[in-house]
DNA sequence: TAGAACTCGGACAGAAAATATCCGAGATCA
DNA sequence: TGATCTCGGATATTTTCTGTCCGAGTTCTA
């Protein structure tokens, strides 16, 4: 079970963007936060297909929140990059073999495949109660209340 | 987030041989379950490994439980298979670009990864509560109380 | 006691997915 | 009206997962 990678610049973008009423052109979070800019751009496109962030084209153009931070949460997030899909998927194995059930008798999801779906609603749950201003607000104190503020300066100066 | 295919297999893998005192080979529980039998034997290797089944070889040779179904967690067989890695690692975005961190000033985790973390943790904590014998029995009870005792007399009768 | 058959175990290809990249379509400003 | 900057989807490369094979070791039988 491996989580994409550009889950983490999702987030990290959404935390960033939260700090800019302007347009941030993909080109400039990617300078910000180090990672690959035509990947980055990949990533931000899934944010946008899913709703979470809008575009703008033209010269002054970029991405921004569609929504405010605090109504946007971390599962969302996860889920515009890494798709919808359970990360357990049962192949129903006990339609096969020799002692295989028939299919009327299947109606309830086998036993194992309920319990890995409510070990992953677990999941959700802790993500979901997770908003992307819930993020900026715990990584400015952790920098003793200065990252955020130098992230909306370096935005707005360095254009 | 994509789970192993192996990992569903192992679990009714560790059900089945739950039912069965003798040692059971690698083909029998392949044909049983209907899964490619050289594949199948690659996951009870890694099942080995981590100390959750026990092989033997030779004529009546085969894999066993070490230890009573109920003492085997679901999650014990889930890490054995994919790994005990986290699904989201941090590469430590903040400590690059233009504003980063130094080192002295990261010495906890980002707060994206802590809420990812936490989130994992809420799952395993779900999947350690289910053991082995919780499976087998929840089987069991949707089958009426026939499926467990067929598969023993199936794991005897067809030697 | 020697042979044969059956078992597991790690090393070996093929397929799928993720990663990384490029160039074209569209919009804004001068 | 033209030029420049933006996003968007289609395109290679690398890594991971899936699937398979043959050799080493052990047990039973003759």
């Amino acid at each position: 079970m491996k989580l994409s990678n550009g889950v983490e610049w999702a987030l990290h973008s959404c935390v960033t963007l939260s700090q800019s009423r302007e347009p941030v052109p993909a080109a400039r979070l990617a300078e910000l936060h180090g990672t690959p800019p035509a990947y980055l751009a990949k990533q931000l496109q899934a944010l946008s297909r899913a709703g979470i962030v809008r575009s703008t084209a033209g010269q002054v153009g970029g991405y921004s929140l569609t929504r405010p931070a605090a109504e946007i949460s971390a599962l969302e997030v996860v889920r515009a990059i890494d798709g919808t899909e359970p990360a357990y998927r049962c192949t129903e194995i006990r339609q096969r073999g020799p002692l295989a059930l028939p299919a009327e008798r299947c109606e309830r999801p086998c036993a194992i495949a309920r319990a890995m779906a409510a070990a992953e609603e677990a999941w959700a749950r802790a993500l979901g109660e997770v908003t992307v201003a819930d993020l900026a607000e715990r990584i400015d104190a952790d920098s003793g209340g200065t990252a955020m503020a130098a992230v909306g300066r370096w935005l707005t100066t360095t254009r």
